[in-house]
DNA sequence: CGCGAGATTGACTCGGGTCAATAGTAGTGG
DNA sequence: CCACTACTATTGACCCGAGTCAATCTCGCG
């Protein structure tokens, strides 16, 4: 329960990042941070000026399946994940989630609302999670005094923007065994960054959260995932993962889609001549 | 050819938005807009305090086929399209191209590249383009003396990162008639918005590039226009398409998303009964 | 200890991708 | 002005990846 490291807490008391006490899990511990443990949060290179003490963003914490934030409420805050994990999802007309993102530790919530005051999605929590509040005309306000404050917001929305894009070219094209593979490699990835393993941890969403954000049915996931153990790539049980072959997982591709090709394809037929069942790995 | 109004040039010449002379051609004509303009063009509400004067923002013409930012370049402007269309595409290891977007007259190019400095996606004239060149240095610059440049800027990526939501969404959940159908119908919500006609309007672009945007074969989107077109729907005939139910369009659904169903779904199966091949549309 | 949500697996179906043939269109140059 | 060529679009035939339906199985929790 409670927002726990993924599972195999090797380093997580000692946080790789900065100051020596924001990874742990401190309930109701520190409620303010300053810019500065903001911005390092944020993974922004942020030339901390000065007064970095006199500007402190409140904490809160919610608990596992609180919403943060639901679609159409007004917007005035953007949230930073200090701990924990979440998702946002959007509602279809039948009430049908469709997941977006697993935010978690430096990722920031609530941009979308910036533009017509209202959020665009729903944020839930996945597990306990520590968020620090940003108010949204605080921070404007104080952008043009503290202009690296500026900076860190568009650099914050510009690589959200990037992520997205990089999910609207997997859902685009990429096969459903390609989209597992990244989703873990990029997972793997993330909590590399925050200082756990990436070769073991757990899942913090459903098979049913997991194929909604790829793309795909449940059942689809966890075949997938099937798959992927048996052939040695990876080993699953339940919601415990261990990467066993993270190489073969970032290049795997099957069916390269000769969908949007243009005139510069060339090579990617290599794969599918011995595609038998025992290979399903693209071997560039 | 070169960027004309997307086909029935019925008020073509009388823009609705803003000062009497932007959405014509003139080539040569005005190179240099002001704070004002842009905003109006972006379609901000921006309180233009003062000074909408003194800083100008220099156009720049780009020919059919022409790239103005490619992946990896160094960042350093932001581009609004004053006229014209364009595509905004990724390129993945083989040379694939996935298009990601088809900016045109009051969107923003070159956002994605804030984040590391370099563009993260390339940015190619589908047609004879005019573009404001904003230089992101002059812009923080001047963030601070004018601040609703700031939250222009914030409002502009707030709205590209929720147009992308929108996408994931789609991509996400949605059967490929009810991409095709959305697709058409926010082309002529936009070509509206513009001043031009929703009814009658020119596709800036092939089917192999709308397939890529929706993540379907170029076969599937023209069988599906065919079908739109039979169905009395909609007219095809080439580029030129004629909406002729939009409302139909709208609702457009099949294969309500069993997937990334939770416990709200309900009377969604009443599309599946009568599923013949004379009513394709949702009745609701 | 039993309940219910989540996960796994199998059998079957079908939407849409693949391959391929044809036709319409535009740009180019003689 | 027209033929030539290359690109684009339309259509058909076929088939496979992934969705659907459904039956267990597992595990965490009250």
């Amino acid at each position: 329960m409670q927002s726990q490291p993924p599972s195999e807490p090797r380093n997580a008391n000692q946080p790789t990042l900065h100051s020596p006490m924001e990874a742990g899990r401190q309930r109701q511990g520190r409620l303010w941070s300053n810019l500065k443990e903001v911005c390092d949060l944020l993974r922004i290179q942020a030339s901390v000026s000065v007064s970095s003490e006199e500007l402190l963003f409140q904490h809160v914490q919610f608990k596992t399946g609180q919403r943060v934030h639901t679609i159409g409420q007004a917007f005035d805050t953007l949230y930073i994940v200090n701990s924990g994990f979440l998702k946002t999802v959007l509602i279809d007309e039948f009430g049908n989630e469709q997941v977006l993102s697993f935010p978690m530790k430096g990722d920031m919530l609530g941009v979308d609302g910036i533009h017509t005051r209202h959020y665009a999605s729903e944020a839930v929590a996945l597990s306990d999670c520590d968020l620090i509040l940003l108010p949204f005309k605080k921070l404007t306000a104080l952008g043009r005094v503290h202009n690296e404050l500026e900076n860190m917001m568009y650099g914050v929305m510009s690589r959200e923007l990037v992520r997205e894009q990089t999910m609207i070219g997997m859902l685009g094209a990429l096969s459903a065994e390609a989209r597992v593979a990244r989703f873990l490699v990029s997972l793997a990835d993330r909590f590399a960054a925050m200082g756990y393993s990436s070769k073991l941890f757990n899942l913090r969403m459903t098979r049913h959260e997991i194929g909604s954000y790829l793309g795909l049915t449940l059942e689809t996931v966890s075949r997938t995932l099937s798959a992927f153990n048996e052939i040695g790539m990876i080993t699953v049980d339940q919601r415990t993962i261990g990467i066993k072959d993270a190489e073969s997982l970032k290049t795997l591709r099957r069916l390269p889609p000769s969908r949007s090709r243009t005139k510069a394809s060339a090579k990617q037929k290599a794969e599918l001549d011995q595609s038998g069942d025992d290979q399903v790995l693209a071997t560039a």
